[in-house]
RNA sequence: GGGCGUUUAGCUCAGCUGGUUCAGAGCAUCUGCCUUACAAGCAGAGGGUCGGCGGUUCGAAUCCGUCAACGCCCACCA
């Protein structure tokens, strides 16, 4: 077999990948074996791929792959998610383009529209995820929109409102101006804003008394002596829907204001000044503004001082004819204008630069409108309850745990969630208002006809009297049932599916949508299930540059993962992105990673090639061949458990670690160096069978993390029969011996003391090719390793000596000398001076443990081991220090 | 304003319930090698007062306190 010098990824990935799905090798049926599963964090439906999801989708894939190789039976279901308000602002904006507006659109023309979208770019994702290797059961494909998941929505709808878990009511809800929508408090995000506080007066209405003021007051008079108040405001458009102003009772310099009017300026509208201990004195002029309809505290306000509520906004930031003044012109707009206006009035005392935090949309941008408006809420205290504990007692585990205590205080401060939009592109709401006023709440129209005719006693009703809401449901009210609808349990409760596969796992996501996502899901898991809908949450960092900034189009500092792939592989991406991903930890991507990616890749791929290139005969194996194998075969098993106990502990990048240390340092650099025949020479039979072992089982270590060039191997080892495949191949190796653990321990003493006659050979320039003897002080502590330390330094012979000759190059390994003879090579000096300053370290060392040892009550209160090993280091530090003084003496004659 | 987390080599990070020469790994750097699998390679080497200060202890990177810097989450001061 002819094998390129280097390893072309391209070549290979979409053959095995197209191989993996011919042969159905990620489907899974319910069988007798131990479940695996996990749900795909369903990407929106229009999305492209971008690092994050190379990221979740690759830690995922290592999860499946890994579980796979167990013997699990693994089963991954990839979907996408409809992504209400970000797909309807995509066609919003497509149709934009074509000139046509959302608002002369019928809502079943406008689904058209968003339909056609969806089709056309949806799922591009999921075939991207491909490229990366994604081992998903494809043929399980699911959409929060599909007929299943949308039964499922109305369903729990319907029973939530049963169950009175949800209701309608008139409340001051984030308004996103931009979607013109709803949103729940989870989509709001504050963001830091440099804005401006402007001082307005606020004169007072009628005879001003000041003069008879008590002590403290602060009273504003102008040049014609009459009297104002100072109130600080933000947001000095607004000023059209004040309705009072408010002082607090305790505050002495606004005293005089008590039971006073005051008119609003340029509007001049009077309204009454109201006292309420929730105004901050030392905020501003402690004059607070009160406009109910435009802000959470002020509606408060509003509601405890019964005070009249002016809605002066449109649904789309825009004044509306309520305002009176600037109707029609934008929020932003009106703030500059208003700005000039009251200056120019003479009604702004000053302004000031300020920073504060304006909430924001998760979604548009747009900062969010405080708004009373008629929606749909759930109840959430039941399900906080339901959520918290199995959390808090590990029931389900968090990796990192340090998550525990957001989830617990957003549970414990749960507030109820607000389930409506305004949009169209999701699920609507099965609600159906009646001609003579209430609704009925029902799965299909024909169950809402027989609940009116019910409420109402009106038997005449037909389907056409009925008014279904026109509100859709918020996307996440159809992704926290995920776990349970993939599988139709919300439907088709007890199902065979349902009962083998949930609960899941493992779920990997960010730990952005913990609140959002993660915590539903456990609430729906209890409350449909009665049980967790997984195991363990692995919550991923954030994907940033190597400068520490995050990822974004803005910045275009977020490389495209299919680029990547096409340069480096997909085994090369993945491992890249592992490497920079310690749990919990933010991820410095770098695409340096992806290039050591590749470079493994390389040393796989060339280790491979040699072996193949061998020839082999019927001969006897050599001694060193014979231990090689043995100590290799101990080794995996040892590196085998260390890297299923961080599997087990979700370390996935140190895992990849050890591996890559196994095959590059263990395997290429130690190992198949032991084996290697001599040029031209051929190898025999044992140790070539022995070698090709190793790699089926390196091949399968390696495999989660780099499925593609691993099958390829594997698929060369051996001959194999269509339809094999490495992805069905069961790793499982026997725990390590006694026997294995000592010979272990020794070949590291051998690889000490290689590494040591290799140091001699760089420091005296000699050629690696140039055989040199090795002299052994006293006892080889390794004896049974010669031939192996005679072929890894290249030696010609290895001799035990009662003392070393001269001219040599002397250096210790654990408490023996070892020597280098030389000859005319040597420099007395050089190496005078190296013995000296180890000399200096040992004696240094000894005084540092024997004053430790002559502490009383060191050797009092430490445990008896610990001091034992204090002893056992002054011995040996004092025979070391014995054997340098000799040599050193000796060198000096 | 509250809470959480981080700070160890030039970079990214490991160091579990204090105790082996405990100060580590990968990358990067430096030196020497085109050695017949791989120069995307091989063999070596250098590099850190473990953020500062104080405490507990026979013993602290590790435990406690405090300060500092950075990051994240939550919160209705206009």
């Amino acid at each position: 077999m002819e094998l390129a010098s280097k390893y072309t990824p391209l070549d290979v990935e979409g053959k095995w990948y197209q191989y993996w799905m011919d042969h159905k090798l990620f489907s899974s049926k319910p069988d007798g074996r131990e479940p695996y599963t996990i749900v795909i964090p369903p990407p929106n439906v229009t999305g492209v791929l971008h690092m994050g999801h190379m990221l979740n989708e690759t830690i995922q894939d290592i999860l499946v792959r890994k579980a796979r190789m167990n013997g699990k039976n693994a089963c991954w279901v990839p979907g996408t998610d409809h992504a209400s308000i970000a797909t309807e602002a995509k066609v919003v904006n497509r149709l934009a383009e074509r000139g046509i507006k959302k608002s002369d659109l019928t809502r079943e023309e406008f689904l058209k529209y968003a339909w056609e979208w969806t089709d056309e770019h949806g799922g591009i994702i999921l075939k991207q995820l491909r490229r990366l290797g994604a081992s998903c059961d494809w043929d399980r494909t699911a959409f929060t929109m599909d007929e299943v998941r949308s039964k499922s929505v109305i369903k729990v709808f319907v029973d939530l409102y049963r169950k009175g878990l949800i209701y309608r009511g008139v409340r001051m809800v984030n308004w996103d101006p931009k979607a013109m929508t709803a949103l729940s408090d989870e989509e709001v995000i504050y963001k830091e804003e440099h804005s401006k506080l402007y001082y307005l007066r606020y004169y007072v209405d009628g005879e001003c008394c000041a003069d008879n003021v008590s002590e403290g007051c602060v009273v504003h008079k102008d040049d014609s002596g009459r009297c104002y108040a100072v109130v600080a405001t933000t947001r000095p458009e607004t000023i059209m829907g004040d309705t009072a102003m408010c002082i607090n009772p305790a505050d002495p310099k606004n005293r005089w204001l008590s039971g006073k009017k005051v008119i609003v300026p340029l509007v001049n509208r009077v309204i009454p000044v109201i006292e309420d201990d929730y105004v901050d004195v030392e905020f501003g002029t402690g004059c607070l503004k009160v406009t109910p309809a435009h802000d959470v505290n002020d509606y408060m306000l509003g509601d405890k001082h019964n005070l009249e509520s002016i809605d002066i906004f449109n649904d789309n930031g825009t004044l509306s004819e309520a305002a009176g003044m600037y109707v029609g012109m934008d929020r932003f707009d009106v703030r500059k204008q208003i700005e000039k206006d009251l200056a120019a009035a003479g009604l702004l005392e000053k302004v000031e630069d300020y920073t504060n935090k304006v909430g924001c949309s998760e979604r548009t941008g747009v900062p969010i409108e405080p708004k009373l408006s008629m929606q749909w809420f759930i109840s959430m205290q039941h399900f906080a309850d339901l959520a918290l504990p199995p959390v808090m007692n590990d029931e389900i585990k968090f990796y990192p745990a340090k998550y525990k205590v957001t989830y617990k205080n957003w549970l414990e401060n749960i507030k109820d969630w607000c389930i409506s939009r305004q949009l169209w592109w999701g699920h609507r709401i099965p609600a159906y208002y009646l001609p003579q006023g209430g609704f009925v709440v029902a799965e299909t129209k024909e169950e809402a006809l027989r609940l009116a005719k019910e409420k109402t006693g009106d038997e005449n009703l037909t389907e056409a009297d009925l008014r279904q809401e026109e509100d859709a449901l918020d996307t996440w009210f159809s992704s926290w049932l995920w776990p349970i609808s993939l599988f139709d349990g919300i439907n088709n409760p007890g199902n065979e599916e349902l009962n083998y596969y949930y609960p899941t796992c493992d779920l990997v996501t960010g730990p952005d949508i913990i609140f959002f996502w993660v915590a539903r899901m456990i609430m729906a898991g209890y409350e449909y299930q009665g049980k967790m809908p997984f195991r363990n949450v692995y919550f991923t960092g954030i994907v940033r540059d190597n400068l520490g900034r995050k990822m974004s189009k803005q910045l275009g500092n977020s490389p495209d993962p299919l680029l990547l792939i096409d340069q480096y592989g997909a085994d090369g991406v993945r491992m890249g992105m592992l490497l920079a991903a310690p749990a919990g930890n933010d991820i410095l991507f770098d695409e340096s990673l992806c290039k050591q990616g590749l470079g493994f890749c390389n040393k796989i791929w060339n280790a491979f090639r040699l072996v193949k290139g061998w020839n082999v005969a019927d001969e006897p194996q050599p001694e060193n061949s014979r231990i090689a194998v043995k100590w290799f075969d101990a080794k995996i098993k040892e590196i085998c458990a260390e890297i299923e106990d961080l599997f087990s502990k979700y370390r996935l990048s140190e895992a990849l670690m050890s591996v890559f240390k196994l095959f590059t340092d263990e395997f290429s650099g130690w190992y198949l160096e032991m084996v290697k025949p001599a040029y031209m020479k051929p190898i025999d039979k044992v140790t070539y069978s022995e070698t090709l072992r190793f790699f089926d089982v390196l091949m399968k270590v390696i495999h989660p993390f780099m499925p593609f060039i691993t099958e390829e191997i594997w698929q060369n080892i051996y001959d194999r029969k269509d339809g094999e495949s490495i992805m069905t191949e069961k790793l499982e190796l026997a725990a390590m011996s006694e026997e294995d653990k000592v010979l272990i321990a020794e070949v590291e003493v051998m690889k000490d003391i290689v590494a040591n006659v290799r140091a001699v050979r760089n420091q005296k320039n000699i050629a690696p090719k140039e055989p040199l003897s090795l002299e052994v002080v006293g006892k080889n502590p390794v004896a049974t390793l010669v031939s192996l330390i005679v072929k890894m330094a290249n030696l010609s012979e290895v001799n035990v000596v009662k003392q070393k000759g001269d001219g040599s190059s002397a250096f210790m390994v654990g408490t023996t000398e070892f020597a280098v003879p030389l000859g005319s090579l040597i420099d007395k000096d050089a190496e005078l001076k190296k013995m000296e300053a180890e000399l200096a370290h040992l004696e240094g060392f000894l005084v540092g443990v024997k004053k430790k040892l002559q502490n009383e009550k060191f050797v009092a209160h430490a445990p008896a081991q610990v001091v034992e090993l204090e002893r056992k280091k002054q011995s040996d530090a004092e025979t070391k220090i014995a054997a340098l003084k000799e040599s050193i003496a000796r060198l000096k004659m």
